[in-house]
DNA sequence: GCTGTTGTTGAAGC
DNA sequence: AGCTTCAACAACAG
């Protein structure tokens, strides 16, 4: 599933693909997909910008936005070379380069088209974004406080910080070592810096691993897991310390951390 | 055939 | 009111 780092090496693959091309035409493969204003305003448009907001990947078109929301399975592709499985719409360019489609097996993703300049109201409340610049602890700390929950539910609510998925949560709590279960309340400032670091560098090594990468891959669809200390690997023992990686579910979600090394 | 995933949201509960 | 928890969404693996 696709988190800040994923999304950003899409964004990335995009901009190569596409950025400055002109929309020739629109393939609707599934229109329940779809939100906003109609695709087919945005033929005759030219790319412009590509961003991303928290894991939400952007197309900037000259007049028009194409808010791209992946949840759990969906990417951003090229058509034509070689993963177009459910395809749910793809972008023709006017110069015959391979389309660029979204392809998302379980349509739990969707694609607004707004008119530019409205971008933040399809991508909705978003928190600061643990990456490229590190979050400080004043920053955190400032976006949690008011939770009365773990610190890890707490970092899942893009509201009160953008991007961070469940992998990001467990891998940058174990860089901080902080265990994950701890209330928000009872972090002290140095524990909330090194949060801040730990989700940074959490992100930035699967930016850097996945680096200029074409097919992004996900955990789901067999992506090395090496670089991951503890996500999914239950009952082995941590890299840091003699303690053993446990697991349980945390505000309904799976968690894994490192009993040992995580406080 | 039922359960468990998984991100996000909106509804329900406290 | 304000916060937390949970169901729902959809599809598939086990």
């Amino acid at each position: 599933m696709p988190e800040l780092p994923e999304a950003e090496v899409m964004r990335r693959a995009v901009a190569r693909w596409a950025l400055g091309r002109e929309v020739a035409g629109v393939e609707v493969g599934d229109p329940a997909v779809l939100r906003g204003l109609g695709v087919e305003a945005l033929v005759g448009q030219r790319l412009e910008a590509v961003e991303r907001w928290g894991k939400q990947v952007v197309l900037g078109f000259e007049a028009h936005a194409a808010v791209i929301h992946l949840r759990m399975t969906g990417k951003v592709i090229r058509v034509g070379a070689g993963e177009e499985r459910s395809v749910r719409v793809a972008w023709r360019w006017a110069d015959g380069a391979l389309p660029v489609g979204v392809i998302d097996r379980r349509r739990l993703g969707h694609v607004t088209v707004v008119r530019r300049g409205e971008e933040a109201g399809a991508v909705g409340e978003l928190g600061p974004e643990p990456w490229p610049g590190v979050l400080s602890g004043e920053a955190l700390a400032a976006q949690l406080r008011s939770a009365r929950s773990a610190v890890k539910a707490a970092l899942l609510e893009p509201r009160r910080v953008g991007g961070v998925g469940n992998i990001v949560a467990c891998e940058g709590l174990w860089r901080a070592g902080i265990a994950p279960h701890r209330p928000v309340g009872s972090l002290e400032p140095e524990a909330w810096a090194a949060l801040g670091e730990g989700l940074w560098a959490a992100c930035d090594a699967v930016i850097t691993a996945e680096g200029e990468t074409e097919e992004i891959r996900f955990v789901s669809e067999g992506a090395p897991p090496e670089g991951f200390a503890v996500y999914a690997r239950e009952g082995e023992r941590c890299r840091r310390c003699e303690g053993v990686v446990t697991r349980a579910q945390l505000g309904g979600r799976g968690t894994w951390w490192c009993a040992g090394c995580q406080r």
